[in-house]
DNA sequence: AAAACAGTTGAGTGATTGTTCAACTGTATT
DNA sequence: AATACAGTTGAACAATCACTCAACTGTTTT
């Protein structure tokens, strides 16, 4: 019987369950899209953002005034929002309104705060 | 009636709208915790380490197989998991094995998961 | 008691990232 | 057409952070 190879600095010890949780194992990409995810998600100001637009739709002026942040910090947040695709957005004369993009997004931000709460 | 103070670069557009969404905001110490929380998975390594946990209990030697990372980073990973009661350990003579801390940590997870299949 | 092994930990380093600053769109007003 | 305003964007800087390396526990074996 061939020794496995390992592209790691340990012998293994459970060899069966290494083998079975391999197959287990999702996809790099979809690891990746998932942890990207996740990474919007951790940061205060995007999280701040999400739940002010989870009570309202609001303009970027309105986002910054509520963060007492300045209006660029937070249109660049709004950006890797959107681009994660978790807002919209709509023009309306020189304003821009932001949305949630969907209920989904409401869901896990709540189910992030059960979390917490549980925990204490 | 007084002007308001802000402390943005901004007029503020919609001033009830943000007096109101003001009032929703969590404390500042309730979002430091839930974005401390979407942080730690917002990292590849500690998801797909959540991931192999979620299979199947495991020593650090068999999740630095599965990974094919070095022991070294998988135990720093496994410390802020640890931190962040996202998983625990038991010890067995010289070999510690981790599991997910409850089941509560496998919901979250599929959660994120079904979010990305949703997108495509 | 000494060697071997599973795992942890601290310092250092390179990469990532959030905010600031300044310049820039695009739309509306005068 | 010129000014003003809402918003965006790129470069630069500071802070954060994941991995490496080396030294260290703690447990078992000989």
């Amino acid at each position: 019987m061939p020794k496995h190879e390992y592209s790691c600095d340990c012998p293994i010890i459970h060899h069966e369950k290494v083998e079975s949780v391999q197959k287990k194992m999702l996809q790099d990409p979809d690891f990746a899209q998932v942890t990207a995810f996740f990474k919007v998600l951790g940061d205060n100001t995007r999280l701040r953002i999400l739940w002010a637009l989870d009570q309202e739709e609001l303009c970027v002026c309105d986002i910054a005034s509520v963060l007492s942040m300045t209006k660029s910090a937070v249109s660049h947040q709004l950006g890797t929002l959107r681009r994660a695709n978790l807002v919209k957005c709509r023009r309306e004369g020189k304003t821009v309104f932001y949305t949630l993009a969907d209920h989904h997004v409401r869901q896990i931000l709540e189910a992030g705060l059960e979390h917490i709460k549980e925990e204490a």
